[in-house]
DNA sequence: TGCCAGGCCCTCTTTAGGGCCTT
């Protein structure tokens, strides 16, 4: 299994964690093979409470929290569903706190790097309107799985928008597939350097295109 | 009860400022 990643995907109380913030659902998708091959999702009950206007955001509610189970045990489960595999998230810098942050309080570190499909969005789809995952979803006519700031549907949304854009460097690039290597120099490179970003890693030693 | 961040990216830039994106 070829360049898997696993898509992850955090409903929060807020914005940041070093301000109180606190998880209330993730999501993770296990994606190779052009597809999406396994899932876990959970609601977890961190005890913090859920502002009203991010109840409305997401449609969880603090109900919903207190019957979910608890924290410590679904970041578990997380852990080891990730295991090691290389990470994406639209918008990863803000996964990443959150998921730094849920593992430190039960005496875990990440394990895999993250990768970010807003960045790699910017460069594949420059024309965009913006590059919320809504817009881009919509841009590239992929399926809407689900409600939008729900952690599942979120992260099968950004699956399907990681294999689309993909596809679309393949298109633009004449390349069978894309590896992840080349995915994690192109959301490094200058956001008008794409061109010069493939090609430079087509002419690197051991790049076989096709 | 309910405050709030920060890395990335562009440009009227680089000795900076402001918008985007996530909840």
């Amino acid at each position: 299994m070829s360049d898997a990643v696993i898509v992850i995907d955090f409903e929060t109380t807020g914005i940041s964690p070093a301000h109180g913030a606190r998880a209330t659902e993730v999501a993770a998708v296990l994606v190779a093979d052009g597809r999406i091959l396994d899932r876990y999702q959970s609601l977890m009950n961190t005890g913090a409470w859920i502002p009203p206007f991010i109840e409305q955001l997401t449609g969880i509610s603090n109900r919903m929290i207190q019957q979910a189970p608890d924290a410590a045990r679904v970041m578990g489960e997380l852990a080891r569903f990730i295991g090691d595999t290389p990470l994406v998230a639209h918008n990863a810098s803000f996964d990443k706190k959150f998921l730094q942050a849920e593992l430190d309080r039960i005496q875990l570190a990440p394990q895999a790097e993250m990768l970010c499909s807003m960045r790699v969005a910017r460069r594949v789809y420059p024309q965009a309107v913006n590059h919320k995952l809504a817009t881009l979803v919509r841009h590239a006519r992929l399926v809407k799985t689900g409600a939008y700031h729900r952690a599942l549907a979120d992260a099968e949304m950004t699956a399907g928008l990681w294999l689309e854009m993909q596809a679309e460097l393949g298109r633009q690039f004449g390349l069978e597939r894309i590896p992840l290597a080349l995915l994690r120099k192109i959301q490094s490179a200058p956001c008008r350097g794409l061109r010069g970003c493939v090609e430079a890693f087509r002419r690197s030693s051991n790049f076989q295109i096709q």
